[in-house]
DNA sequence: AAGCACTATGGAACGCCGTTCCAGGGTGTG
DNA sequence: CACACCCTGGAACGGCGTTCCATAGTGCTT
């Protein structure tokens, strides 16, 4: 399954072949179908292969419970940003062993925060998704555009199609280019991630209902 | 283009073929490519027509900002919820048209938050992928899972292999069963919504910097 | 009216992919 | 020695995205 995961960083989940991966494995297509049922399942074994090694790395809990799933989303996005391949395939409504593994971390956490219990399933659930999601969407939209492009040049050149609109059709959009130009993919996870940590820090205090 | 989203109704993105399409068309698979460069251009103008369909039917806003952004979510979510192929292919990098309006209302909402000027692309940005991020995660996973087996079906069987795990490895799992047979899907947006404004309100609220 | 450039068509053909099939090799058991 | 089982790998199948090209329509120029 390790040359599988190569094969995926290497040209991405299209590049992957059945014939290709035979190869490099010196077999045949048909001997891959006795371990795997298809190529979904190959790929979804592949991105939750990942996602254990990511599970390895999550620093043990320093802080309170809310720093701690801080610390955890963040590890998986940057073992996610790693193999943009993968960002996609983790899903959240979890089957396989390491997403069930996340899942059940992050509702230990939450367990943790005081909150009262019937509500530790739907957050941790929210949180759940807003990991895998937003990584999904930061990290994969990358692997449509032709490779060749850095992200710099795609950067720009967006900005420039956003200021050549009217700004009175896209009043935000024409004001807003500078920040486009240069922004960091990894605090645009971290900003959203506490808002809703923050979120979450003031329906967890007493007084201070939603 | 209406062809299309129909089609992908239908049959899903593996299921919308050239030659399908071209059928119904009365016409040839060549002639597509004139008006298309190839089909992940396709897919991706017919969820941009899609989110079209959503942001014109989003009611005009009667609350505070906050309140505007939230039903401008929900919409969203529903509309991509009654085109589950789209909800993978709308993403918040924009470069189609309704996707980059999207973009735009939000962030005009965000700046009538009164949080300060610099702050709103990040937290636009992250409204945006929320939205975007978490609804494919929500909606596309049923598309993986063969379309004969029912949503009830498909949670029963996954709330009991999730009791079949070791408590001593999945504490948080084991004991929460009784929430993934009885949830709805829709209620997890909102939630991680909920939690991600309640966030901005409280960012947004001098004397209590988060 | 005639010619021309350009837009648009649609059907045939190409190459590649996921997947299936199956004849056989290896190994451990009676 | 034979049988059963796990596993292999190469050939073959059907279908896909995509390309190519001869041709039909359309509107503008002369």
């Amino acid at each position: 399954m390790g040359a599988a995961v190569e094969l995926l960083d290497e040209h991405g989940e299209r590049g992957l072949t059945f014939r290709l991966l035979a190869e490099r494995l010196s077999t045949g297509p048909g001997a891959l179908y006795w371990h795997v049922a298809n190529k979904d399942e190959l790929v979804a074994l592949a991105a939750d292969h990942v996602l254990g090694h990511a599970l390895a790395e999550v620093p043990p809990p320093t802080g309170d419970a809310v720093a701690g799933l801080r610390t955890l989303a963040v590890t998986v996005f940057d073992a996610l940003d790693r193999h943009a391949w993968a960002a996609s395939r983790v899903t959240a409504p979890a089957t396989l062993a390491n997403a069930l593994r996340l899942f059940d971390r992050i509702g230990t956490l939450v367990a943790r925060t005081g909150l009262p219990a019937e509500r530790h399933f739907e957050v941790s659930t929210a949180i759940s998704y807003y990991i895998t999601g937003v990584s999904a969407q930061i990290i994969a939209p990358g692997l449509t555009v032709s490779p060749a492009t850095s992200r710099e040049d795609f950067l720009a050149r967006t900005a420039d199609r956003w200021e050549a609109l009217d700004p009175a059709d896209y009043p935000f959009l024409t004001r807003t280019t500078a920040n486009l130009r240069d922004h960091d993919d990894r605090d645009q996870f971290t900003t959203g991630l506490d808002l809703l940590l923050t979120g979450l820090n003031t329906t967890t205090e007493p007084g201070r209902p939603a």
